[in-house]
RNA sequence: GGCGGCGUAGCCAAGUGGCUAAGGCGACGGUUUGCAAAACCGUUAUUCCCCGGUUCGAAUCCGGGCGCCGCCUCCA
């Protein structure tokens, strides 16, 4: 049995099989670059990082596209807000691209403190201005669109299967219209594609219906369209954007070719923060850089990057995460532990003596192994891949408690520890800063010195400067451990 | 008001018809230690929000209630 995935168009799971054998393509809808990345794009964009990573961990060939929306997404009610970037460019007093540059780089580095992948592509919405009026164009002439003003529709009417993915039904929709509908509207769910810019707008193009700039819903469908083609094998973005967003691409997109949009769409699940939703009013609203750093007042402590992947990973990606110092707390611990197993793993390499794998170890790996894609294979249960490698690192523990363990079996033990919990899950790194690196060797080298003194102290059982030592180098960040084989020590 | 989701131990969280209800954190007890730390072992839900029903059997299915959350308007 394959991978298992929950398709929110059909709501149900199914098994997982590309258009094309061996190639998988697949659309996130990316960031808009307005401000730092938060707690909500760690959760959405980790899920998303397991996904690309389990499909090519299985193997597939896979081109993962995560769009840049820097022009057209909207302040508030669907077509009559102010452009975020413009808006924030406004309050910053820079020009627009500039600020959307900004958090472009500030989102990528979060991104790369995660430890999430790279897209293969990351499209800019105003690099594809020529794109997207090709579509309105298309749109137009096919009927599905019409224009009024400067500013261009599409005329929802026209398309029948408008809300098939979120449930809705357009009669209902029309009826329960409570915004102010925009009087150049043929109908209150009709959207912009393209919307009339005014003079002292910065952020507008010549197009056939005058100056203007693209509607938000658009730049998917075109960058998806252009890089993956008319059909695509999965789209992800967040729940909360099944509607409207994503039920106007598929409006657009089908009208457009007569042709499926997408075979997959995956949503993940919202965050909260101490149970509440997370929101700038509240005082909740916390950014990566903040959780990072620990400077926020909700915050008891700086979090490990990689703790807070730990987290989202802890729960299933359908499910809401609510963030909160207990939970952040917890998963940093639950982290270290799993870390300091594959550190000793590494250490322990070094100095284990030679030898072959040891079968029964190699058999616990396969087993292991097992169990972890058995729970990726269904639907990215991560909360059970975990508890899989927790299993892994109660035996690993054991097997480097025995002086027999071999260093070939460590070696196999690490090439797990890399696999499952490096290349799928993103939590165990290449390199850790105690396994020997050459900066790391100076340090070392000092902390030897007072280990020596201290054990020095600790034969003569001057047990008060032997703590003494100890706590000094801990105040320093440096954690002693006196082990059967020696004294051994870690950062904290 | 409409649509959707959820309610499992002190906390986080799997499990969705049947062996002893995963795992993590925390707490407590033990082994180890000069003391610690780390590691290991053990304990920590007779019960899954409440009330009914279906069934030989339900945390899991159905009905009702209560509570929380999300979407419906920008959001990952």
């Amino acid at each position: 049995m394959g991978l298992q995935l929950y398709n929110s168009l059909t709501r149900r799971q199914e098994e997982f099989e590309p258009l094309e054998e061996g190639r998988v393509g697949m659309y996130v809808c990316g960031p808009t670059v307005y401000g730092h990345a938060h707690l909500g794009h760690a959760k959405s964009y980790v899920s998303f990082d397991i996904l690309v990573r389990y499909l090519r961990y299985l193997g597939y060939n896979v081109t993962y596209v995560q769009n840049i929306t820097d022009v057209g997404h909207l302040t508030d009610d669907a077509d009559e807000g102010e452009d975020k970037i413009a808006k924030e460019a406004r309050k910053e007093k820079k020009h627009p691209m500039a600020v959307a540059e900004y958090y472009t780089r500030s989102y990528f580095e979060d991104m790369d403190m995660l430890n999430c992948v790279r897209p293969d592509i990351s499209p800019r919405a105003s690099g594809h201005i020529t794109e997207q009026i090709e579509l309105v164009k298309t749109l137009l002439e096919k009927g599905y669109a019409y224009e009024v003003n400067g500013s261009v529709y599409f005329d929802v009417l026209k398309f029948k299967d408008y809300g098939k993915l979120s449930g809705r039904n357009i009669d209902e929709m029309i009826a329960g219209t409570r915004v102010e509908v925009s009087p150049e509207k043929k109908n209150p769910v009709d959207f912009a594609i393209w919307k009339k810019a005014e003079p002292n707008h910065i952020m507008q193009w010549p197009s056939p219906w005058g100056m203007g700039y693209p509607g938000w819903h658009l730049e998917c469908s075109v960058m998806s369209m252009k890089y993956l083609g008319m059909t695509i094998d999965i789209h992800g973005g967040g729940m909360e954007n099944k509607f409207p967003h994503h039920e106007c691409e598929i409006a657009q997109s089908e009208a457009a070719n007569d042709a499926p949009f997408v075979k997959y769409w995956v949503h993940n699940n919202m965050v909260t923060v101490d149970g509440q939703k997370m929101g700038k009013s509240l005082n909740n609203f916390i950014t990566l850089k903040q959780a990072f750093s620990g400077s926020h007042e909700r915050l008891t402590r700086q979090y490990d990057p990689l703790a807070i992947r730990q987290l989202v990973l802890n729960s299933h990606y359908r499910s809401p995460l609510d963030f909160s110092d207990a939970a952040l707390y917890a998963a940093q611990s639950g982290f270290d532990k799993i870390t300091s197993a594959v550190i000793e793993v590494r250490k322990k390499i070094k100095s284990a003596p030679d030898g072959e794998v040891d079968k029964e170890a190699a058999k616990m790996l396969d087993v292991l192994k097992e169990k972890f894609e058995k729970a990726m294979n269904d639907d990215l249960n991560t909360s059970v891949a975990l508890a899989v490698m927790f299993e892994f690192v109660r035996d690993t523990q054991k097997l480097l408690e025995d002086s027999k363990t071999t260093k070939q079996t460590l070696e196999a033990v690490d090439g797990l520890f890399s696999l499952l919990g490096g290349d799928v899950l993103g939590i165990v790194k290449d390199e850790y800063e105690q396994t020997g690196s050459v900066d790391n060797e100076l340090m070392d080298k000092l902390v030897r010195i007072l280990i020596e003194q201290r054990n020095e102290a600790r034969k003569q059982k001057d047990y008060k400067r032997a703590d003494e030592i100890r706590k000094k180098i801990d105040e320093a960040g440096v954690v002693l451990e006196d082990k059967p084989d020696g004294t051994s020590w870690r950062t904290k």
